[in-house]
DNA sequence: GTGCCTATGTCATCAATTTGTCATGTAACT
DNA sequence: AGTTACATGACAAATTGATGACATAGGCAC
C-alpha cells in the first residue's frame, strides 16, 4: 500500500489559522478542503469522503461539538478520525471533547508540527479502526484480532491468506479477477505475477480444507475467484 | 467554600509567584507550605501529608516532571492531586504533563482566581478520581498504583513495560501494530525505531514469564502484538 | 560533583516462516 | 486431440521476529 493522498477536511473560521493548518498539511502531501462554517461542514461530510477531520471548537453556524455529535451519529462518518482544535485551555473542556468522541485534542496555540504529527497518528490508527468482522454460515473472520474461526475452532492463516479471505468474504459470491485481487490484497504498486494469486489461493484452500471448508474459495474459469459457502 | 483546612504544598522557585499563589490560597482558608526546590519537595512529601500540590514545571534541583513522576511512584502520594503550573505554552508540553500524571494544568501568566478555582476543583474531584484497573483472569494491572499482580503476587515492571502492558490489556485480543504501539506507548513524537518495540516486548515477556505468564503477550506475525490469556 | 546502577534504544545475527516463481501435471472447453 | 486455464509441489528468496550484546542516558546515592 503506497502513501495514497489522504483527504482531510479542515473546519476553522479563523482564516489565518485555517491557512496555517492548510499549508502544513498540504506540505505533507495531504489533500485538503477548507470550510469555515458548521452547516457547510455537514454538507461536505455528507456528500464527500474524507479520511480525517480537523475541527475547531468555536465555529459559526454550529458549535464544533454539535458537528462532532452529529457526525458520530451518521453511519458514514461514525468512525471518521477527528482532531479537535480549541482555544480553550481548561482541562475539563479538553476531556469533554474526548468524551464527545473526538479522537484527539489540540489546544491553541499549537505547533504546526505537532498538528501534522497528530493527524498522521490518527490516520495510522484509523486504518485498523474499521474493525468489522465478517461471518458466513460457519466461518468467522475478525479483523481486530486477525483471527479466523470455523465453527469456533481457531485456525491460523498466513498474513496474505488472511487478507485474501478478508477481501473475498467482504463480498460473498462476487467474482474477483486476479488483477483485482492483486490490487486489493497485494497493493496497487506490487510487482507480482498474476500466477502468484493461484499459489496463495491454493494455500488458503489447503488451510481451510483442514477444517472442512476448502470448497469455500471457488474458481470461476476465465474470470477469477470468489467466496461462497458450500450449499 | 474552604471549610476544613486543607493543606496544600506549593513548589515554586519564583518568590513573587510563590507569594501570589500563597496569598490567594490562604485567603480561601487553605493551609499552605512553600518550597522552592525539587529535592526539598520530595522530603516534605515524604514526611508530611498534603491534600494537594501546586507544582511549577521549572524548579531548581529537579525538573517539575521528575518530581511528578517520583511522587506518582510512591504509595503515599500516588493519588495526590497535582496542579502543574508552567510558563511553557507548547501544547505538547502540556499534554506530556497530563500524561505524566498531572491532574490539571495552568499556564503562566494566570489569574489567581483561576488558580484558586482549579485547586478547589481538584480537591473536590480527588475523592472520586477515576482510575481504571484492568484485570484478566490472573493478571491485575492497577493504573492507580502502577502495580501489576499475578495471582496476587506483586511484580515490578519497568515504566515502559508497564505502559505497554497497559495498552495491550486495555483491548484484550486486539492486535496492535508496532506503529500503533509506538504512538500509544512512546508517544506520537518519539523518534524510536520500530524494532524497539520488539525489545520491550521481549523484556516484558521475560518479566511476566517469571510468574508463568510469558505467553500472554503474543506475536501475530506480520501484524503486531496482542494480549491474550493463555487458554 | 562522582560514580554506580538501571532503563532503554540500537544493532548484528540467527532461526523460522512466508512468499514468489517456475516446471510440470491435470482438468475443462472446443 | 488440441488448446487453454488452472492446480500443484518443489525450491529459492525475501520477510519477519527473537535474542543477546552493547552503548548511552538518566536517576540516585554518596
Amino acid at each position: 500500500m503506497a502513501t495514497s493522498s489522504k483527504h482531510i477536511l479542515i473546519v476553522e473560521d479563523d482564516a489565518s489559522i485555517a491557512r496555517l493548518i492548510d499549508i502544513h498539511l498540504q506540505r505533507e502531501g495531504y489533500q485538503t478542503t477548507l470550510c469555515d462554517d458548521g452547516l457547510d461542514a455537514q454538507k461536505l461530510l455528507k456528500d464527500n469522503h474524507y479520511d480525517a477531520l480537523v475541527l475547531d471548537r468555536m465555529i459559526p453556524g454550529k458549535r464544533g461539538l454539535d458537528v462532532l455529535r452529529w457526525l458520530r451519529g451518521q453511519e458514514k462518518t461514525s468512525l471518521l478520525p477527528v482532531l479537535m482544535v480549541t482555544a480553550l485551555t481548561m482541562t475539563d473542556e479538553r476531556i469533554r471533547g474526548l468524551n464527545e468522541g473526538a479522537d484527539d485534542y489540540l489546544g491553541k496555540p499549537f505547533e504546526p508540527n505537532e498538528l501534522v504529527a497528530r493527524v498522521a497518528a490518527l490516520l495510522r490508527r484509523s486504518v485498523s479502526k474499521v474493525t468489522e468482522s465478517f461471518d458466513s454460515h460457519c466461518i468467522q473472520l475478525c479483523e481486530e484480532s486477525f483471527e479466523v474461526r470455523i465453527e469456533g475452532e481457531l485456525l491460523s492463516l498466513r498474513p496474505l491468506e488472511f487478507k485474501l479471505l478478508q477481501v473475498l468474504m467482504n463480498k460473498p459470491s462476487r467474482v474477483f479477477s486476479r488483477e483485482q485481487l492483486l490490487d486489493l490484497v497485494w497493493g496497487i504498486d506490487s510487482f507480482v505475477e498474476e500466477r502468484t494469486v493461484d499459489a496463495t489461493v491454493k494455500r488458503l484452500r489447503k488451510d481451510l480444507a483442514a477444517f472442512g471448508q476448502g470448497e469455500c474459495v471457488q474458481t470461476v474459469r476465465g474470470m477469477g475467484y470468489r467466496f461462497q459457502e458450500k450449499a
